[in-house]
DNA sequence: CTAAGCCTTACAGCAAGAGGAAGGTCAAGA
DNA sequence: TCTTGACCTTCCTCTTGCTGTAAGGCTTAG
């Protein structure tokens, strides 16, 4: 099948198969009497592994290790369990400290009057250099 | 004051205050006789109010908006509270995506035999084509 | 014969800076 | 006075993960 069949099948656009084929994370397929990229079975379930590996937010060098595993049939299922437990560490820590920002993006919103007059408190509050120097001494502390 | 003194002040380093005055987020800041750029303390809100801004998730257009109204002693608060009220629940939806992306990550985890065998229900999960097909048909019913 | 709809390669550009080269300036110490 | 180190300047390239576009070739239907 041609690459905007294989595209439709694994979820990934025709730009992208190309593109990881050009960073070498796909080997080149084999190409049709015309030059076209023609796809098979195989190759779909490894472009499906790759939309969904990014999916779960691994990079493009995770992707390669994951990939690694993938088409090793001697792999230890123990080394793709701690990438995807790192992983799930590192999505929690993000949701964590995006839990924080929202925190804080709301007491704004809760403080700023709304109304048509200039004076707003999430303006005051966003220009106030002190906001920073909490943190920056804790950061400075924690090291 | 030079621009690493602004920049320690500020929170923001000396290579992202060049980049923004380049385009032209900032604007021109005067300079002393040698060429050095010198800060002053306005200059000082306006960097910290940049950098909390863009800690917040605002990207570099939606500063360039709320430093119109920073700057505008004119602006309606209501505008500053309908900027942050947006990013407060795109803030919200990423959570909350990251979320289901945690949740899925964590039953993978649960999944995996994650010992010294081949066998790995989280490489078999991510190579399956199927695990696609259901949210594409949501999507393209949305529409 | 032509038009649409595929396919190919190759180059440019996006955000939001970081890194580094090459050179000018300034203050302190030998 | 000379030097050394820490600043500063501009300019250029690199990053990540693609997406857009140009210019051209193949295929199939009318």
């Amino acid at each position: 099948m041609n690459i905007s069949e294989a595209a439709k099948l694994s979820g990934l656009s025709a730009k992208t198969i190309r593109y990881y084929e050009s960073i070498e994370l796909l080997s080149q397929p084999r190409r049709a009497g015309n030059g076209y990229r023609s796809y098979h079975h195989g190759d779909i379930k490894t472009l499906c592994f790759l939309r969904q590996a990014r999916q779960f937010g691994f990079n493009i060098a995770q992707c390669r290790l994951l990939l690694g595993l993938y088409k090793n049939p001697q792999r230890r299922s123990g080394e793709v369990h701690q990438l995807v437990s790192d992983k799930l560490e590192e999505v929690d820590a993000h949701i964590r400290e995006l839990g924080e920002t929202r925190d804080l993006l709301a007491s704004l919103v809760g403080a700023c009057s709304n109304n048509d007059e200039p004076d707003c408190a999430i303006i005051d509050s966003l220009a106030d250099p002190r906001e920073q120097v909490e943190s920056q001494c804790l950061t400075e502390n924690d090291r």
